[in-house]
DNA sequence: ACAGCGATTGACT
DNA sequence: GTCAATCGCTGTA
């Protein structure tokens, strides 16, 4: 399994977000290891991008956004659901890529367990929903996932094909005109809002 | 110090 | 389709 190199996440945040589809996101627990492919994904970033958090100021929240690229950005959203985002951009230049939906490959009983799920339906298809599968949460914030020996990181895919689409990124208010979520076409884990 | 609200989900009509 | 749950961050005072 190739790891992600730190380079990778040290561009523009809608280059690595289209880079990122199609790439696994691997979890290393006691005994176990979940995976799934990356199928969906925001790109946010700070000046310029008024759906972002980081477009106006650094504070206690954000600033991991405008830390070493690689590492994990989580934040408690609604007061129920844990977000995962990968930091993107040179340090000291705020970006993330929200991942908002995977397909399961890898641990698929202990997603299933954590979903109280019986099946594969709604199991990833959403942000909050593949992090409760995958037991992401605050302590997951600030992670390095290029850090040798990570528990937690993103590796090359297979090359299965697939077609990236394009939309204004979801939940949103702001930033409308940018067109920055990316997704598989007809892949059926894609988020259904 | 505090009111308002969010990069969502699941349950219910 | 509609709506409540739920909590800590953020902007304003």
């Amino acid at each position: 399994m190739r790891v992600i190199d730190r380079g990778f996440f040290n561009s523009h945040s809608v280059t690595v977000a289209k880079k990122l589809i199609g790439k696994i996101i691997v979890k290393r627990e006691k005994g176990k290891t979940l995976a799934a492919r990356i199928v969906e994904v925001e790109a946010y970033r700070s000046k310029n991008d008024p759906g972002s958090h980081a477009y106006r100021r650094r504070t206690p929240r954000n600033s991991v956004m405008f830390g070493r690229p690689g590492v994990a950005y989580v934040y408690f959203c609604y007061g129920n659901h844990y977000l995962f985002n990968v930091v993107t951009e040179p340090e000291g230049d705020a970006g993330a890529v929200l991942i908002r939906a995977v397909e399961p490959i890898t641990g698929i009983d202990t997603m299933k367990k954590r979903r109280k799920a019986k099946d594969l339906t709604g199991l990833t298809n959403g942000p909050g929903k593949w992090t409760q599968a995958f037991g992401i949460a605050r302590k997951e914030n600030g992670l390095d996932l290029c850090a040798k020996g990570a528990k937690l990181f993103i590796a090359r895919g297979n090359n299965k094909k697939y077609r990236i689409a394009s939309s204004v990124r979801i939940g949103i208010k702001e930033g409308l005109e940018l067109k920055w979520r990316f997704y598989i076409k007809d892949n059926e884990f894609v988020s259904s809002v």
